[in-house]
RNA sequence: CGGGGUGUAGCGCAGUUGGCUAGCGCGUCUGUUUUGGGAACAGAAGGUCGUGAGUUCGAGUCUCACCUCCCCGACCA
């Protein structure tokens, strides 16, 4: 038997992300450091994600627009900690038709900056708000370490921004766009996650409230797979977005802005990937079923000709596979592929179907078009079922239900087995170190300070405030780490 | 930006104190036999040895400079 071609994610998972990338054919690395060629197979998958995104973004209300992706440099800095979180990372365009510019352009790494200048000359009154709108976009951040999917240079996602007359619309916004990345999240992507606040630290530079959907990778590091953000008056201030309120007095806008990008794909692989490859959820599965005819000697297909139903023109798998309706049904309702490749062995399209992660295989064989049966292989469970010819239909349909609720378990269970209970500082710096660490629920005292001295001595930070906690007294009176007085029960972890 | 590596065929690597026509594995292409868990054999194609300069009769190999990419940190709203 050959050696697998990818390290296995308990000898390091660093590796096993990295070879499962490559050898699916997600992604490969470009001329350019840090910016990544998609490969049709990975693009699909963030299409397919996409796909759901958008359903879900734009029953809300809101409408898509785009913005340039070039945005002048004075715009960032107008507003003082979004220009200190975000030019350490910018890429600067200094020349334009053969001449040096007189003002340099900012690629964008976000659209504040874009977008709220025309916001504010839209905006004049209340009648004007809410005003709602999304794009879908590629941007651009000098990332100086970048990883496949979870932090590229450029990357893809959509960026809502919203304006609204008052504070309890724009929050109320912000959790609701928050619990539809959750759900695409969980519906979709078969991705349990964590939801809540950021602590001072790690929110969004300019924001007033950040919050977050945390997914967990399968050696315990923790991945924000999206995050809304309560911009308060912060923007709308030095954007000037104002209006007259019905009153007829002149008010600054509040306003949000929110994001999911192609890191969901990462979420993904890191989530439901095994030492065979990637598990994909059939939601987003670019291919949702592989048909696997099985041929075997010449002598057998002419034993089965001789004996059978067979026009001469058609191969007998042809004319199990294309000449039955059931077949005919699958492709009606399911991404399905049939891997007629005659010159590979079986085995090998086993392991290469498996590392692609294609939630369900049917193979047909001679044995199977004798009996009149099929086999289904689910790719979660890695296990077979033989099933009559006439059942395959309703068999596949539970045969997916059951796959993509495993992953969602499995993966739940997965959280549930790495996060800990830590009531002071040495256990959680033990816990912090181990292969697989996880999630550490901690009573906290919320001081930036406090955060910055765990970080310098162990490299997690905190992740997010779960909103069930929010209006909960810590389970410790005290701070684990300074003990201060503790605020509430957060998680902390190491992250992507 | 700090520390450590690296650069030779599409990918992964070897290349001895400087020496003759630069090699191996995987992959690719052609053919034959195969085909129920990563097939075997035969043949073929594929190289400015990171770049530039230097030492030498002779440099993949030695010297100097530069560049690249990777890993570990810092940075990552």
């Amino acid at each position: 038997m050959e050696k697998s071609k990818i390290t296995k994610q308990s000898e390091n998972f660093s590796e096993w992300y990295l070879d499962v990338v490559r050898e699916a054919g997600l992604s490969e690395n470009s001329e350019v450091r840090g910016c990544g060629i998609i490969k049709p197979y990975g693009f699909k998958i963030w299409e397919l994600i996409k796909k759901f995104l958008s359903q879900e973004i734009e029953a809300t209300g809101v409408e898509n627009v785009y913005f340039p992706s070039l945005v002048p440099m004075e715009n960032f800095e107008k507003e003082k900690n979004h220009v200190e979180g975000f030019s350490p990372e910018l890429a600067v365009v200094t020349h334009g038709g053969g001449e040096k510019l007189e003002k340099p352009f900012a690629v964008r790494p976000t659209s504040e900056a874009a977008m709220y200048g025309a916001y504010a000359r839209w905006i004049k009154s209340y009648r004007d708000l809410p005003l709602r709108l999304n794009q879908w976009n590629n941007v651009i951040r000098w990332e100086k370490r970048p990883r496949p999917f979870l932090r590229w240079s450029e990357f893809l996602w959509q960026e809502g921004h919203t304006v609204f007359e008052t504070e309890e619309e724009a929050k109320k916004e912000m959790w609701q766009m928050l619990d539809i990345y959750a759900k695409v999240c969980e519906n979709y992507l078969c991705l349990p996650v964590l939801k809540g606040r950021k602590s001072e630290n790690e929110k969004f530079a300019g924001a007033v409230i950040t919050s977050t959907i945390e997914s967990m990778a399968k050696d315990g590091k923790s991945i924000q797979a999206g995050t809304s953000h309560y911009l308060g008056q912060n923007f709308s201030k030095v954007f000037g977005v104002k209006f007259l309120d019905r009153k007829g007095k002149e008010q600054f806008a509040h306003q949000n802005s929110w994001g999911a990008s192609w890191r969901l794909v990462g979420s993904v692989i890191m989530g439901h990937g095994d030492d065979h490859g990637l598990r994909l959820p059939t939601p987003i599965a670019p291919i949702q079923i592989v048909i696997l005819p099985i041929y075997r000697t010449d002598e057998n297909l002419e034993e089965l000709e001789s004996a059978g139903q067979l026009s001469q023109k058609v191969s007998v798998m042809d004319f199990y596979i294309n000449g039955l309706k059931v077949f005919e049904n699958l492709q009606k309702n399911y991404r399905v592929k049939i891997d007629e490749r005659m010159d590979l062995r079986p085995g090998f399209k086993f392991n290469e179907w498996e590392l692609k992660g294609v939630p369900i295989r049917v193979e047909i064989g001679v044995k199977e078009v004798e009996s009149k049966t099929a086999i289904i292989f689910r790719r979660d469970t890695m296990q077979r079922k033989i099933v009559q010819i006439e059942n395959l239909e309703d068999e596949i349909k539970l045969a997916i239900e059951a796959h993509d609720k495993n992953l969602f378990l499995q993966a739940l269970a997965f959280r549930e087995q790495h996060t800990f209970r830590i009531e002071n500082f040495s256990d959680f710096e033990i816990g912090v170190k181990k292969d697989i660490a996880g999630y550490f629920d901690v009573s906290w005292c919320e001081d930036p300070n406090c955060e910055k001295e765990i970080k310098e001595k162990t490299s997690a930070v905190s992740r997010v405030l779960p909103t069930k906690n929010e209006n909960k007294l810590p389970k410790n009176s005290k701070c684990f780490h300074c003990g201060k007085p503790a605020k509430h029960d957060w998680i902390f972890a190491r992250s992507y």
